[in-house]
DNA sequence: GCCGTTACGGTTGAG
DNA sequence: CCCTCAACCGTAACG
């Protein structure tokens, strides 16, 4: 089955949409069942994906701003623990970013290493799986952090040693991925990520001004130090303020999107719920191209 | 009522 | 091309 993306209506969502204790909708859908670019379109519903950028980000000025979590939570319709799990993980490494979803760890046993086991075990041809192991620490050529296991060593001796004596190439060809478990989080997995900041924030001159979250998503501003929120007890503009008021400046004027964004300015809360859904959805992936069009076909 | 934590069922992507 | 597996996700529930 497939759904054209500028078919997605209301009724995909109703079809595949649930709703969770906040009002919030949330798909489960089996990916195969629609169309790639469906899911995509549909991400900020998903259950089991990442909330988009756009709520991550808002999630965060909220809280910068001195709005309560449990506020957040309601506002937003996401769960508290997501909220929680957000928060957390942006005061702890300044990144409104999901975590690198998928994929495996560098392999350990790289050609070098492989080398240098077989040329241990041709030494000596009496040595055991850990006393290899020891040399590969001792020896500089592994650290506690990428040494194989024991069990591996036992299967390379036993695969590429005992079998392929000669094969220096091809048997023990790997390929290491440096950059995506090194550091917490280095790289986006679904595209390029956007520069996290207030589009036409009306305070552009000061970096620490709210609602602008940090302008890096992966180091911290080091120089602002706002967060946590300065006056928790003191403030006084409600969400629903502060939300038209980041309207009024995040979105540029002739986007089509403006459009999105005024859905939520409706005086139906149900109807601004439901809305404030697909106007996340639609800031997100206007943020953002993961691989889908984000121009004519929406 | 708030919030940190965790079980759960889900997706993802390298190997 | 399909499978496996370990990473991540958000929700719901618990304390």
């Amino acid at each position: 089955m497939q759904i054209d993306i500028n078919k997605v209506t209301d009724n995909h969502v109703q079809q595949y949409g649930e709703v969770n204790q906040l009002g919030g909708v949330f798909v489960n859908v089996i990916r195969n069942k629609i169309a790639y670019k469906s899911v995509d379109l549909m991400l900020s519903l998903f259950q089991g994906r990442p909330l988009p950028n756009g709520t991550r980000m808002r999630i965060v000025e909220l809280a910068r701003l001195g709005i309560r979590p449990c506020d957040i939570s309601r506002q937003l319709r996401v769960s508290h623990g997501c909220v929680s799990k957000i928060l957390a993980r942006y005061h702890e490494t300044g990144s409104i970013l999901p975590g690198a979803i998928g994929g495996s760890k560098p392999r350990v046993t790289t050609p070098k290493v492989v080398n240098y086991i077989r040329e241990l075990k041709m030494k000596d041809p009496g040595i055991f799986a850990w006393e290899i192991r020891d040399r590969l620490l001792a020896d500089g050529v592994c650290d506690k952090n990428n040494v194989p296991s024991v069990s591996s060593i036992s299967r390379i001796l036993r695969n590429k040693v005992t079998n392929h004596h000669h094969h220096h190439h091809s048997s023990a060809i790997s390929h290491s991925h440096p950059h995506l478990y090194n550091s917490i989080y280095p790289t986006y997995p679904y595209g390029t990520p956007p520069p996290i900041k207030s589009e036409n924030s009306p305070n552009t001159s000061s970096s620490c001004g709210s609602p602008s979250p940090p302008n890096n998503v992966i180091s911290r501003n080091s120089h602002c130090h706002h967060w946590p929120p300065l006056s928790h007890g003191s403030i006084t503009h409600s969400v629903s303020d502060i939300l038209n008021f980041n309207q009024k400046f995040v979105q540029p004027q002739t986007s089509p999107q403006l459009a999105t964004s005024q859905m939520i300015n409706s005086h139906d809360p149900a109807q601004n719920s439901q809305n404030y859904n697909y106007y996340m959805y639609f800031q997100s992936t206007g943020m953002h191209g993961n691989g889908i069009s984000t121009g004519a076909n929406l």
